[in-house]
RNA sequence: GUCCCCAUCGUCUAGCUGGCCCAGGACAUCGGCCUUUCACGUCGACGACAGGGGUUCAAAUCCCCUUGGGGACGCCA
């Protein structure tokens, strides 16, 4: 059997984390068994699905790495071979005509419910043998009784007695296809083999099953992967701050990071954190999916994309950071400089955004590096600034200006004053930078060049 | 209300067919080391089998109940 899976989302909204990784799963398990990995828009809505979601959801699949074969399908597009499939079922007598109102059918439930049973329709028009009309909606004629059961490859075999179902609607009044039976459609249609989608959808698989059977075609597998929950265990909400993958992006995060994070967040490979994005392919089977819900650690996520970051190689970041760099409202800066001053950074930042605003002091000109108040006035008191003035003409003296020789002057001035480092370096380093943290000093004095350490020093001295 | 799912450190998890687990790894937290700062790194500490019954020579691991959490019950998707 060749494998095919697919992701359906639905054009409301951004791509969410949540449906960011049953993407990645589905994405995952399809190249695992070198099979195919399709989209389908469901914008049957027409009320609250837009194009402009429906791009940013592609963007994002993108920008993730998830690649997909062929054309997205569109279900909006699809509504009369909707209508065949419910043609046959009528034909074949497993659906009916059915006239009753939203405000019987809402009695019926609140019967049921009054009983203690679930609310559900109670199948009036089943054997009235209601003719066509275009307000007239189609009903599913469920089985009086037995069970539907799946083998969930995530849950394991999960069983629903019919009598939980009601006749569904199939077709609204007007002749738009409902939600499942579209579904089940569009699976049949594109060949789909293994469904993979979110936990909130196991109830709607017996009802799907069982469109499956009055069609009289095998359902595909299925597979439920859990929610993700927030940091306090409650579903995942605006409250827990970003939540859309475009969120992540402009924060800073590397896709292949996100990607790691997310599929450990309910899979994993022994004792394994870091994973790249080819191992990720080899390794997930399938198996070893984890069936209960994950709270969303951003904590964890940030140190994943730290490891990424460390890994990748210094002109690749260089590229990715340059949009960052750009918004630091620099208006222009020296390339050369930040690309070589990549590797240094590359340890001490998160994310992108922090790499960015952590080099700014680096790239600024002297005149606009800004100062920490009260690093300036811990280090830069008279005696500092006397060893700023010291060192500044040290490294005018040097012929030759690199890492090692700069390094030489600045130990050379210590033990010729038979100093500790410590008395100079905070000063040279405020100096410098503006701040007390950072890379080493040696090197960032290197990287500045003679003349940009020299307008440095100079300034810092007439603080 | 009814049905479905879930339950190991604060969080993500290892623990697949019970003994190697008085439970391992990672994030976070705290402390040591490294270091010219801040980070990185490194070493260590703290820290969990929800509760109760069974089954068994032996249970985190199997069964049942309770509790807790989540989801679903639309002519939404």
């Amino acid at each position: 059997m060749s494998i095919v899976t697919r992701f359906a989302p639905s054009p409301t909204g951004h791509l969410h984390i949540g449906g960011a990784r049953t993407a990645i799963f589905s994405w995952l398990f399809a190249r695992h068994y070198k099979g195919q990995f399709v989209l389908r828009i469901e914008d049957t809505d027409t009320e609250r699905s837009t194009q402009e979601y429906t791009d940013s959801i592609l963007a994002s699949m993108g920008w993730l790495g998830l690649e997909w074969q062929g054309e997205p399908v569109r279900q909006s597009e699809r509504f009369a071979l909707y209508q065949q499939y419910v043609q046959k079922l009528l034909d074949s007598g497993h659906a009916y005509w059915c006239d009753c109102s939203p405000e019987e059918v809402e009695r019926m439930r609140e019967e049921a419910r009054a009983k203690g049973e679930k609310p559900k329709y109670n199948g009036k028009c089943r054997t009235r043998g209601l003719a066509p009309a275009g307000n007239r909606a189609v009903r599913l004629r469920v089985p009086d009784s037995g069970v539907v059961a799946f083998d969930d490859m995530i849950k394991g075999r999960i069983e629903f007695s019919v009598d939980e179902l009601d006749d569904m609607v199939l077709q609204r009044g007007g002749g738009a296809a409902t939600y499942n039976m579209a579904v089940v459609v569009d699976d049949v249609e594109m060949k789909i083999s293994h469904v993979i989608r979110g936990d909130d959808h196991v109830n709607n698989t017996p009802k799907q099953i069982l469109i499956y059977q009055a069609l009289g075609v095998t359902p595909p597998a299925f597979g439920h992967v859990p929610m993700i929950l927030g940091p306090d265990k409650q579903k995942l909400s605006k409250r827990h701050g970003a939540k859309a993958v475009i969120d992540y992006q402009s924060d800073g995060l590397l896709p292949e990071a996100l990607v790691n994070y997310l599929v450990r967040l309910g899979w994993s490979h022994g004792d394994q954190e870091i994973f790249s994005m080819d191992e990720l392919v080899q390794f997930f089977d399938g198996k070893n999916l984890n069936s209960s819900p994950a709270s969303f650690d951003p904590e964890k996520l940030l140190w994943v994309n730290a490891q990424h970051l460390r890994a990748k190689d210094p002109a690749q970041i260089f590229s990715l950071l340059l949009p960052y760099l750009e918004k630091l409202g620099l208006g222009g800066f020296d390339h050369e400089l930040a690309q070589k001053a990549i590797h240094l950074y590359q340890p001490r930042a998160e994310s992108l955004d922090q790499m960015a605003a952590q080099m700014l002091p680096l790239l600024c000109p002297a005149s606009q590096l800004v100062y920490d108040q009260s690093a300036v006035e811990k280090s830069l008191s008279a005696e500092g600034k006397a060893h700023v003035r010291a060192l500044a003409e040290a490294f005018e003296g040097l012929s030759v200006f690199d890492r090692d020789s700069v390094q030489q002057a600045i130990h050379g001035y210590v033990e010729k004053n038979n100093i500790k480092f410590k008395a100079v370096g905070p000063a040279l380093r405020v100096a410098i930078l503006g701040s007390t943290g950072g890379p080493d000093l040696s090197d960032i004095i290197f990287l500045l060049g003679p003349t940009s350490t020299k307008a440095r020093l100079e300034r810092a001295v007439s603080l």
